[in-house]
RNA sequence: GGUGAGAUGGCUGAGUGGUCGAAAGCAGCGGUUUGCUAAACCGCCGUACGGUGUAAAGCUGUACCGAGGGUUCGAAUCCCUCUCUCACCGCCA
């Protein structure tokens, strides 16, 4: 949510800004203004009659204790009270109708994200390894697993649906073993606090994040209840201090999750998305990270190391771009993507998303924190980004250590999570 | 699922219709004093949204005692609904 302090004070600039993302934003910000005005003018008319009503309670006090009749007065205040409840109620509603439009507009880029459209439209940052070469044909993750019995999309199908993964043997292991690696990695070696959150959220909490009101449509909502899947930990963790106060010294925050992660992807469905690419259900490992304002793009710069470190030990090619304005998700403010290159799909596949919401979240959900300069409350910049996600770093994993004869490699940084197992082999 | 008790400022905790944004204590901040440490004393010490102010400061109004509604000239206080917490019972990984 944008400040509207903002809004008022530089009208033009959060328009031209918003432009680069979304057509359409100047309009949202006129009528965001005017409600603005409207609620500026309710309040001052009927503050001044609750202020008025205030002091002849108090008279009314004094008088009553004194013995004196009181009930001339008592006319006309029932009148003030009725215009106040009169006025209350259009003030609610302006403020409703302020909010709502506010839910709807989504952040002002960083400056230094480019402008464009597209996803073809966003920038390599750089490269890491290169794509393996094989001298054989190279196979792809589900001929590779169906060889292996590492995955079992049929059975998943039957006793769920589609779009459903089940891992089973060294493959389930396998998925936890990067899970445990990338948590052990993440705690140990960069700092963060593990948190393991509930799988399931409230509307509010959604709401803090910018998944609602707009995305409900790819949430799986619990039938009769406030309740969600989760599609992403950084719902519940990125809201774990939301409605509070913290001081300047417990920033900064640094928390990492594992959970599954849930998306309904309506309208997706039917795609060419055979395999593990795009299901309902993946495993994800998320960093989360609240800071000082001053200290956000150091953060978002450090936690993109970060992700890229797990892929590095992993000894995976992957490459970071920067999403222009047009392609970033709503409630960001930069995004970097990290995709990793999968041989058998002959394509990058996005396995991370990192990027900085600055101060858009922590508004919606009140979060502050009070400055030690004693210049008041702030709010902190959010920070998430995958660390990564599980399902296509499987299928990279896979289809990157496959052999001449349908094995695969074990990574030697997962030997130890894989019970000392240097290669999958049929059977395994 | 059932019954009961609760929800007040960073914390503890008073307050059952009227000068209550709310006593008191603790913690915190500033200061005075005492040759250290400690103590004593004085002052300050919630948040949000408005108005005013060139800005900062300041001044000023309103709202907030779990949330939402209601009664009343006036609600932390009375009524209703909901949420959450705690205890016990039932069920249960």
């Amino acid at each position: 949510m944008l400040d509207i302090k903002h809004i008022r004070e530089n009208p033009d600039a959060v328009k031209s800004r918003l432009a680069t993302r979304h057509q359409g934003a100047e309009v949202r910000i006129e009528e965001v203004l005017l409600l603005d005005e409207r609620r500026r003018r309710l309040l001052v008319e009927v503050e001044t009659l609750k202020a008025e009503k205030n002091r002849v309670s108090k008279e009314v006090g004094i008088l009553k204790s004194k013995g004196q009749s009181v009930d001339h007065i008592f006319v006309r205040m029932k009148e003030v009270s009725d215009q106040i409840t009169d006025l209350d109620k259009q003030v609610s509603l302006v403020e409703e109708d302020q909010r709502h439009l506010l839910l709807g507009i989504p952040n002002i880029p960083h400056a230094s994200v480019p402008t464009g459209r597209t996803a073809a439209d966003n920038p390599e940052v750089r490269q890491w390894g290169r794509k393996p070469s094989f001298d054989f044909p190279a196979r792809n993750h589900v001929e590779l697993s169906e060889q292996l019995g590492l995955l079992d999309f049929d059975r998943a199908t039957k006793i769920t649906g589609a779009g459903f993964a089940l891992y089973r043997g060294a493959g389930a292991r396998l998925e936890r073993a990067l899970i445990n690696f990338m948590l052990d990695l993440h705690t140990t070696g960069h700092g963060y606090t593990e948190i393991n959150p509930p799988y399931i959220v409230n509307a509010q909490a959604l709401t803090g994040t910018g998944q609602l009101p707009k995305f409900a449509d790819q949430l799986f909502h619990l039938e009769g209840t406030e309740q969600y899947l989760v599609p992403t930990a950084e719902v519940p963790v990125a809201n774990l201090h939301s409605n509070e106060i913290l001081r300047e010294d417990q920033l900064p925050i640094r928390y990492v999750a594992y959970t599954p992660c849930f998306r309904s992807e309506a309208g997706a469905a039917g795609v060419g998305t055979r395999g593990l690419l795009r299901i309902h259900q993946f495993d994800k490992v998320e960093l989360i990270r609240i800071v000082r304002p001053e200290d956000g793009d150091a953060a978002h710069e450090e936690m993109l190391q970060h992700a890229e470190k797990v892929l590095q030990l992993l000894g995976l090619h992957y490459r970071v771009i920067v999403l222009c304005t047009g392609d970033m998700g709503f409630g960001m403010a930069k995004t970097y993507d990290i995709e990793l290159w999968a041989p058998g799909q002959g394509a990058y596949l996005e396995v991370s998303s990192v990027s900085n919401a600055e101060d858009y979240q922590a508004r919606r959900m009140a979060l502050r924190y009070r400055r030690n300069d004693g210049k008041g409350n702030a709010h902190p910049h959010i920070l998430n980004g995958s660390g990564v996600a599980l399902a296509r770093l499987f299928v990279a994993l896979l289809e990157t250590y496959q052999q001449a004869d349908g094995s695969v490699v074990v990574p030697p940084v997962l030997k130890p999570y894989m019970g000392g197992l240097e290669s999958l082999v049929p059977g395994v």
